[in-house]
DNA sequence: TTGTGTGCAAAGCATTTGCACGGCT
DNA sequence: AGCCGTGCAAATGCTTTGCACACAA
């Protein structure tokens, strides 16, 4: 069924490398400036293909859409310098949410918070 | 600065008043059923302005941008049907979770469960 | 009276799709 | 050999924008 091919590596690794939490548009660029022979077809197919297979995730904020290397973190978005960070939380808190909606079969949790972020606060 | 208009007023009624987490799109639909008048340039600005306002908020999941009437809940999403439930998470980890960013200052918190609902479960 | 909100239609853009070709298996 | 993935370009469809007019303040 599912084939392993070059564009497909190629753009998982550089999705596994970027840290900036690129938009689609972004990836296209990214991938792009390295790879101009990648047409945005197989970009948006292949990335897609991707999130459904758990390999990469979707972090859905305010400002659209951005992709990530699938770490088992969720993230903070600043709503001032636009940038996403990281954002650990611990096992047990984890746990309970997962099962605070226990009558549901969870799959997985788009959970990003969105405020202004310490560096931004100082100013 | 903000002024009061009669369609800003119907707009948000009418979210308000449905419990189906619509899109822009079906909004729009929705308005237009009642309303023939109100053009579709409007109801992207305005339902917009409310979403900066926080009189409604947007529910980011798989499937898109939804919108609801701010009714201080969060969401479940079903892969399957396609429909979204409303989850109500306990004032403890609400709290635990705000705490678990401490170092930034949040403003709101995007929270959106997806998986397969008990009724699609169940068949 | 003044300026923001609205309606309409057109423009702008991100995303998807059709089709022929290339390359895994 | 068979067929899925790819590249290109065009089509699609959602969202935004320009402009003239309406209406709240």
């Amino acid at each position: 069924m599912e084939r392993k091919t070059k564009q497909r590596e190629i753009i998982l690794e550089i999705i596994k490398n970027c840290y900036t939490h690129p938009t689609m548009k972004e990836l296209v660029e990214l991938i792009n400036a390295k790879y101009p022979s990648i047409g945005q077809a197989t970009v948006y197919r292949t990335v897609n293909k991707l999130v459904e297979d758990n390999k990469v995730i979707k972090i859905e904020c305010s400002d659209g859409i951005h992709y990530d290397y699938n770490r088992e973190h969720f993230h903070f978005y600043c709503l001032k310098c636009k940038r996403i960070e990281d954002v650990s939380l611990n096992k047990d808190l984890i746990d309970k949410l997962l099962s605070s909606s226990k009558l549901d079969d969870v799959k997985r949790i788009n959970l990003v918070y969105e405020g202004i972020c310490k560096s931004c606060k100082g100013k």
